[in-house]
Order: C-alpha cells, then structure tokens, then sequence
DNA sequence: CCCATGGATGTAATCGATTTCAATATTTCG
DNA sequence: CGAAATATTGAAATCGATTACATCCATGGG
C-alpha cells in the first residue's frame, strides 16, 4: 500500500507510528482498560502527534448507530424553544449523544421534508414537537421504527410516545381564575391554529373554560396571530376595537402577551386595573417586566430533560414509559386583576 | 415506540426487489438521468416499498464527506444568536448541508471541546464565533486544514476567514454620539469580558472613544455582568449608586440595555431626561419597548448568510475572501438624548 | 452481414473503524 | 519450576454505498 501524503490520518496511520495493530489502536480509544499502559501511552502520543480523529461514517457504518439524535423544531427564535434546545441538548451530551437541530416555521411539509432529512443524517432517534405531524411522516417513522418522542403534548394518540402536558387543561385555569375574580367578557389572543395542534388546544381550552361558567368565547373576541410582538400588537388592537371590549385577554404565549402590554401602555389602556391580560410559558422575561406578566408556568427544563430521558432509554433498548405529563401552573403577578366594575368605562 | 430492529433495508435489499445490481440503484438515487427510464421506476418503486434511506455513515465513508458543518455559539438563549442560527441553517440547507449546533457557555475550554466534537462527528467545516479560540483548537484546525469561519469580528488574526465587524469602532459610533449630546459622565454595563473577544472589544471601544473626547472610563463606571436581566439589572443599580451618577450608559448588548430601562423605571430615573441608555445590536424588541431602544443595528441576516457563503465557496473548493465586513450603525430610538443640565441633580 | 460505437448495466474493489477469534505473553499457584 | 489460567495483542472479516472498469446490447454504417 502506498503512503498518502496529504490525506487525513486513519487508524492505520496511527497503528503503523506506533507499531501497533489496527485493533489494538481502537480498543485504546474506545475500551483503555483493556490494553497494557505501556502501549497505551505509546498509541496515544502517536494520535496526538498525527492529530488523528476517528472517522464518524466509518464508526456509524461499523456499530450501526450514529450517535445522533435529531430534533425538528418550529422555530428556535422563541425562548421558549431556545430553552428547550439548551435542556435537550445538555442531557443528551451528558449521554455521549449530539442534537440535530432543524426547524419546520410551523409549516406540516417542512416538517416532514426535515424530519426525513435527519433520518438520512443518520439520526437513531427522533424529537418532534406536538402530535400533528403530517401522516405520511408518521407512516415512514412506525415502518422505520425509529425511536421519537413528542413533546410539548399530552395525552398522546395511541402508539406514539410524548412528553407534555394537556394545551386546553392548562389554559382552563387562566380563564378559571379570570372568571372567579369577576370578568364576564374574556378574549383570547392566540397563535396560528392551523396545523398546530398546540396552539389549537389553548384556543380549544379557553372555549370549553369559559362554556363551563356558563360564558362563550364571541367570535370577534378570538384572534389569532403569528407569535411575533408586531403581529401581537396589531391583533391586540383589533380585539379591544371590539364593543362591548373584553375585561380580559388570554394570550397564547408569553411573545403575544408581552406584544399585547406594550400595545396596551401604548393605547393608555391600564393593566391590571382596566385590563387583565394572561400569558403562557413564563418566559425569563414575564417576570421582569412592568406589570409583571401573570402566565402559566411551564416547567421547560424538566420537560425538555424527560424528553431526552426517553431517547436514551429507547436507544439502551429499555422500555420507555409511553406517556409522560408535566405539571403547568398559573402564576398570578401584577398584569391580572379583579374585572373593572360593571356599567362604568374601564377605569380603575 | 421499539428501538428499532437490526432489518433496515439497504441496498442490496433494494437491488434484489428491483432485480437489478446495487450500481444501478445507487445511479438511480444519485445520477438517474443515467439509467433508463423503465429501470429507474422499478427501483424507485422497490425503494418506496421498502422505505430504503441511503446509509449516510457508509455514503459519508465512501465519499469523504458528510454534507455537515459544525458552529458552536456561546449560547442560543439569546435572540441574536437565536436569528444567527435561522440565517445560517437556512441558507446552508439551500446547498444540501445540514448545521450542527453546539453550545460553548461563553467556556472557551468547553468551545473546543464542542468543536473537536463536531469534527468527530464528521463536519466537514466549522463556524466559530469571534476570533478567541484557545491555542489548542486552533493548531487542530489548522493541522486538519478544516475550513473555518470566524463570524461576528473583525478583522481577522493573518490566516483566519472572519465576516464581522469591528466591535470597538461600532460602540465608538454610540459614544462619539453621546460625547455630542453634551454627556460627559459615560459608563458601561458590559458582558463579562474574560474569554470573550467581542466583549472585551466593546469595552475597549468605549474606552477609546472617551479617551478621543478627552474623557476616560472611571472604573466604577464598568460593569461586567453575564447576559441576563436579572444580571443587568443588578449591574445597573451598581453604576447608578456611583457619584457623580453616570448621565448615560453604553451597554454591552441590547439584553443589558434592556434589564437597564426595566431598573430605571423602577428607580424612577425618567430616559432619557435623566439617564440615556444605549444598547447593542438591535433585537427586535428594541424598537418596541417604551422607550424605544436607541442601539447599533447588526445586519445579522446580512453577516450569517455570508458565512454561510463563504463555508460553502470553501467546500467546493473554490477560492474564499478571507476577511468580509459587514456595516454596524447607530439607530437612535427613545432611550437617548441630550445630557441633562450641568450643576443639578438628575432630573428632567 | 459484420463490426464499430456508444449507452446501459453489472462486478468487484474501496472507504475506515470495530470486533471475533486465534495466537501469544504473562501471571498464578501447586 | 512448570502447567493452567488469564491478560494482551493481532489478523482479517465486516458494515453499506459508490464508482472504475468490464461487459453486454442495440444500432447504424460500410
């Protein structure tokens, strides 16, 4: 065999410096214990003076198994995801396991095309966010089988793995507390519906809330907005156009309802006291903002850290729990309040 | 959800229902235009039925690359970085490359130990954020000639490809305009700038653009605080309790500037009539906020996609521009305005 | 009618790391 | 001291896809 010259170092590179066998180079990088110190220290130097790095294909090919994991997200330019990623992320590196990221922008066939595409990858497991994924996707992951898990939902469909919590459970007891402290004019603010399930649950909650006391949801008083502070604002105009207006806004994550304050100071509309307004997640921000947000918590870090409990549990060949839900509480801070008196304009 | 079983089809499984040999399959998937039409559909059927997906472990072995780059971030809970992360993808998914993220927590040690790991993992090229790598990293790469980018600075140490700007004449912008405001007591709310070239470039920015007023930096007027509101605005109340008071603050990102006005309001000091407040790099909630934020615009669309450019001019071998920088200017919003009067306590 | 031509397809070597199994070195202990 | 037990090491097969090269076939010109 003839000697590369400028080609990368393979293992046999390293064997050949060392005067050692192929095997006997990987079992130092893979199982030290089992090789005599002497020729271990001797095999190591001979990687760091060639600056050998393992071939990854070579090893995926040979152990069936890339070490991968692979993630499709709607978006990471939200916290809220940014969190999850982080948490996600951290356990599987303690796992040895890397995360693929890909984001879909809430669109079902971007979804499908990336979550197919980290399969190519060569990703062993799969993260997807809610249950709506597109069925032909579904169909190719059981053939497959490939390990996934869906977060952010709860209860799952049957047959399909999730971690999360119940969207319309969790909202309910925004529009619970709203009714108790008095507001018989709730609206909601929500995210795109269409084609996520998430978003379409919230709204779902809020309506079946507010018929248990006895209310509606008017149809003027539902809008729905893309997540963004722009689109907030301009949806949040829009609802207290409405006559008579709302005593309070339920909003479908912290983005809107943060877009719905600042519109709100804006329009010299005062929180809590003319206005209530709720949000969802917790974001870091909620509680540093004036007034400070009343929102419904979400327990990221730990759900995300659940999530990747599954995964590896999946690949070790364990069995794994299929239905996993965390715990979504409301935390009542300054932007929610009693609802303003009755038959007198909005002001405290 | 089952871990999958060892009966992935491949190839061969395909050749055999197709009734053709691998080459032909593998021409099908890769250079169809060179197999004939009737062929071509058996096997793209036998592919279907089987749900073959190509090995990317073997096809990685085979052709020498993976069709992967590898960024490591000091954090992606951070919209900059989070809209950083959305540019890249984006435009290196128009190429067929997937992005792998990793995430340094502003650690240089953990930023190669990250990087190494992306190279393990077989990323044909790199995007490192600033210029601050540990020695170490730098020979791997080098050694390896693994195409790198180094993305938010400039300009580059002889030998790196960066696309960025210059930190210290950027912030100069926002002090030069202060200095013309009438402001003679500036401080700074920095990122920690240990390990961190673009905050430590910030602050020396600052520091330059006093000096050329004919001012300087009194220490107690630079704080260094980690990223977050709950950080800035403890930072923010240190420099305040300063006397004589600072009349404006240059921030070391717009997170810091943020944190910054939330403290104000809650001290009562009125922006921009008794306090100016500047921060850095133009989030969206900067123009949104009350008061609007006045800040240095990052083209970061711009500067991301152009990484990606260079990483994918660098993969197919063409020649790559080694230094490219993109333009930072001052936005003035609400949160500045001229110093308030000399002689009397700070109030409007 | 035969052969040159060129397109379509198949055969088999190859990429780099892991691991089984065999071979050899070392230790243990009667 | 020597045999059995054990610890180390090496040779070579293997994973799945790609592709250089060989082979086959149809077509058209002479």
């Amino acid at each position: 065999m003839r000697p590369k010259d400028s080609a990368l170092p393979n293992i046999e590179d390293v064997a050949r410096a060392a005067d050692v066998s192929t095997a006997t180079v990987s079992r130092v990088l893979n199982k030290p214990d089992s090789v005599r110190e002497a020729l271990r220290t001797r095999v190591l130097h001979s990687v760091r003076a060639l600056g050998y790095v393992p071939h990854a294909g070579a090893r995926a090919l040979k152990l069936q198994r890339s070490g991968t994991v692979g993630a499709v997200f709607p978006t990471i330019d939200n916290a809220i995801f940014a969190k999850a990623i982080d948490a996600l992320q951290q356990r599987l590196a303690e796992a040895g396991l890397q995360l693929l990221i890909a984001t879909s922008n809430y669109d079902l066939e971007t979804e499908a095309r990336q979550a197919m595409n980290l399969m190519t990858r060569g990703a062993d497991a799969l993260v997807l966010c809610g249950m709506g994924q597109s069925p032909e996707l579904l169909q190719v992951l059981s053939q497959r089988q490939l390990p996934t898990v869906h977060a952010m939902t709860f209860p799952p469909p049957p047959g399909l793995v999730c971690v999360g919590y119940d969207n319309a459970r969790a909202i309910g007891q925004a529009v619970r507390y709203l009714l108790d402290l008095g507001h018989r004019r709730v609206a909601m603010l929500g995210g795109i519906s269409l084609h996520n399930d998430r978003a379409a649950a919230r709204i779902a909650g809020v309506k079946q809330a507010l018929k248990k006391g006895g209310l509606t949801l008017a149809p003027q008083h539902l809008v729905e907005r893309p997540y963004g502070l722009a689109e907030a604002r301009e949806g949040f105009r829009l609802l207290m156009a409405t006559r008579p207006a709302p005593t309070a806004i339920v909003c479908g994550n912290d983005v809107l309802a943060f877009g719905a304050l600042l519109e709100a100071r804006k329009l010299g509309i005062t929180v809590p006291e003319a206005l209530s307004i709720i949000g969802f997640d917790d974001l870091e921000m909620a509680r540093h903002i004036q007034p400070a947000l009343t929102t419904l918590h979400v327990p990221t870090q730990q759900l995300w850290r659940t999530v990747a409990e599954r995964i590896i549990c999946a690949l070790e060949g364990s069995p794994v729990q299929a239905a996993t839900e965390v715990e979504v509480e409301l935390v009542v801070r300054e932007s929610s309040g009693p609802a303003p008196r009755v038959g007198r304009s909005a002001r405290a």
